[in-house]
DNA sequence: TAGACTTGGTCAAAGAAAGTCAGAAACACC
DNA sequence: GGTGTTTCTGACTTTCTTTGACCAAGTCTA
């Protein structure tokens, strides 16, 4: 069996049913599996991404550690599909504010949320001397990152 | 758990719901918890600081004190001296980080709020050829933008 | 009032984790 | 065997924490 399997497995394992998130030393890990510790960051990379239904944060520095949680959130796959294909490289603003209302109305999202997304995205927001395609790759750009935020919540 | 950390709880345990300061003797508190004194300046700095909410004055020479005290102004205040002073013309990712933090934690926002915001004024979001200076003015300007819809919606 | 004593402040350097990325190695599939 | 993909590693980077040496500012006492 391939070692990132293993490692893969493991973490798994130390998710049971109730607990949906686990805390670890990415050198403990490493020292365990003896490889090394970017190994670790690798098995996260491939194995433990949103679109797998699971998020990871991270310090650096003393008391440093890993988290891993297991996230469960119904419309995951709707915002994957809008992060993944629908956004693309460029967006204008109409759309974007369609999008938004339709995300309003299917309650993905909060009203209120609704409006911050909004008023990050208008064209006043993003004001900068830069040209309208610039300006739609950018949106998409601070689009798909908040849209990623909402994915990345346990959202039951 | 971090050094840090432990400190920092310690502290905010002496500070009850009615009472919003402390005063405290950088030596003893260094020596209660077995570290170097400049530790605890340490926490005072990451931990204690006006974005975190909090103001610290001292004294040197005998009879010296170091007191905390924290700083509640409401909601909208906060929000105006948010998006008309400390902002500005540009902001670094961490300022944002700490002070979406801190509106978090009094309740001025929603957690799932908050992540939106971090996530809208990352730098990923923002890496579109630009110099740091030019992001950090695109990141002020859609902060505000996005203060200002929280503020529209006049809550509570 | 000068010096000794008592505190707290600053800063640079060391230490403790984790992250990144390019290239080597191992596989899978013609 | 050649080629493209996945897995692994190691050197280097970045971030956060902790300490210690030296500095600055009050207080007290001869």
């Amino acid at each position: 069996m391939r070692l990132s399997d293993s490692i893969e497995t493991f973490i798994k394992a130390l998710m049971t049913e109730e607990e949906s998130s686990v805390e670890l030393k990415r050198n403990e890990l490493a020292e365990y599996f003896g490889c090394a510790p970017s190994q670790i960051n690798y098995v996260l990379a491939t194995r433990f991404t949103l679109d797998n239904g699971y998020v990871t944060e991270s310090r650096r520095g003393g008391g440093g550690y890993i988290r891993i949680v297991r996230v469960v959130n119904s419309a995951r796959e709707q915002l994957m599909y809008l992060i993944n294909d629908r956004i693309g490289q460029s967006i204008t603003e109409t759309e974007a504010v369609r999008l938004i209302a339709q995300m309003v109305e299917r309650e993905m999202i909060t009203q209120s949320e609704g409006e911050i997304m909004r008023s990050a995205l208008s064209s006043a927001a993003l004001s900068i001397p830069m040209s309208d395609a610039m300006k739609d790759a950018q949106r998409a750009r601070i689009f798909k990152a908040m849209l990623t935020a909402v994915a990345r919540q346990d959202r039951g």
